[in-house]
Formats: C-alpha cells, structure tokens, sequence
DNA sequence: AAAGATACCTTGCGTCACAAGACTATGGCA
DNA sequence: TGCCATAGTCTTGTGACGCAAGGTATCTTT
C-alpha cells in the first residue's frame, strides 16, 4: 500500500485535465492513455486510475465515447472530447498557470541546491 | 460543503511543503501561515487545514513547536524548522520542478487563448 | 498447458484540504 | 451589565481521488 507517497499528492486533479489535453488531438483509448501519460514523466502509474476518471470525464460531459472494433483485434473504448472538454482544458490550463506562479513565488525564497553534487 | 472545487485538489500535498519553505525564513505560529499563504495566491483557504497539516510536520520531525507568551498577549504556539525540515523542502522543490515540467509538456499542445478578448 | 501481452473494469484503502464550529480571552461599545 | 468582534488554538465529519490488487476475456508464444 504504497499510495501514497508525495508526488501521488501532487498528481491530484491534474491527471483528469491532462487527458483532456491529450484528446484535444485526437480520440484515444482507455490503455493507450495510460501509457502516454506515463511517458511525460510518469503522470500516472496504476489502471485503477483511469477507468474511474473516464467515467467521471463522461459524466461531467468533457468527453463522449464508443466501442471500436478494428478487424481481428480487441474492441477499443476510444474516447472524444466535447466542446465542454475543451473549455475546461482551456480553464485548467490558466488555472495551473495562477496556482504553479503562485508556488513559485515561495520556493524562489529557497536557495537551489544542486543535485548533482554530493550532499557531503 | 464547497470543499472540492478543482483548485482545492491541486493544494493537495503542496500546502506542507510550502510551510515549510516558510519556515526557513523564520519561526512563525499558525494564524501567521494562513495569513501569509493566503497572500500568496490563496494557498490555503482554511484553519482548519492548518493545525492537523503541523501536528503531522511536526511528527514527521520537520517540525518543531514551542508556546511563548510575549507580555499582555494570547500566548502562541510557535513552530520552528528542523534540519529535516529543511531537506524535505529542498526535496520538495526539485520534485515539483520536475512534476511542473511534466504537466507544462502536456499543455504546450494547448493554444493559449487570451483571457482579456470575449470568447463569442 | 503455461505464460505473457492486450484490453477492459471493480473494490477497498488512505491521505488530506475543507467547512463548520467549539473554546478561551481580550477589548470596544452601548 | 450585556453584546459583539477579534485573535488564537483545536476538533469533527465529509468528500474527492489516486492507487494497489485483483478479476475477466482473448490472442499469441513457449
């Protein structure tokens, strides 16, 4: 039950906006996102995550979905974003803009420290 | 019961660290957090977040609290940081840079649209 | 037959920000 | 005297949501 470690925190209501963006170029599917979200820096580790916030996402209104079925392969949930979705894509978008300015005003009071070298 | 707007959920495991990079500067007490992250940006929105969040510093030894009575005033409980303290928010920083920089590849394929201009 | 990959989904858990409110003491105002 | 505002600390209950674990089904590989 390892959770809940510190950056598992900070993903928090930033991984549903995330896949808004993602669908902003195009329909995807639920595994596919998995994989593309963990490619930029691991935004998401585990399956239970996404299937739960698709849901969530529909039921906002943010994306629609249906069932593909490409000759011979697995059907596919492939997932579309809505106008909505698009819209709060873009509000998201100026709010993590206001709150990461905001975070930084207060780490720049923190002198950085390298980490390359060693701590001694 | 407003408590989960989308902005809340993104304070999520930042508003401790945050404290914590205050502290570097010097001892503070409680109400004095809230008042100083709420100038930031609106950091924090409640004392109730407050109190648990230092207890659990403080028993995660990043922090520690004395009471100090300054004549003819409410005695205060005073917060300090520890060496711990310190690191943790150095690790902290460079975590959320990284996080940051993450989430910042994912949104450059958004447009920025101008907030000033009406949407129509 | 066994293992592994692909694809979907559910269950239970734990963390933590929040609202609301309790409690205490002081100072101002009528 | 009563009343209210303010400052300060703290508790309680709620709810969202990311996560691990596990379950189902099909196809391919070993």
């Amino acid at each position: 039950m390892a959770q809940n470690t510190a950056s598992t925190q900070l993903r928090r209501g930033v991984i549903g906006p995330c896949i808004l963006v993602l669908l902003c170029s195009g329909p995807r599917y639920g595994l596919q996102l998995v994989r593309e979200l963990d490619e930029v820096g691991g935004l998401l580790t585990s399956q239970g995550t996404i299937y739960p916030l698709l849901n969530r996402l529909q039921e906002s209104g943010f994306v629609t979905s249906q069932w593909e079925v490409e000759s011979d392969e697995r059907p596919k949930r492939y997932y579309q974003i809505t106008q909505a979705g698009r819209e709060e894509a873009e509000t998201f978008k100026r709010d993590w803009g206001h709150f990461t300015q905001s975070v930084a005003t207060l780490l720049d009071q923190l002198p950085t420290k390298n980490t390359d070298e060693e701590t001694k």
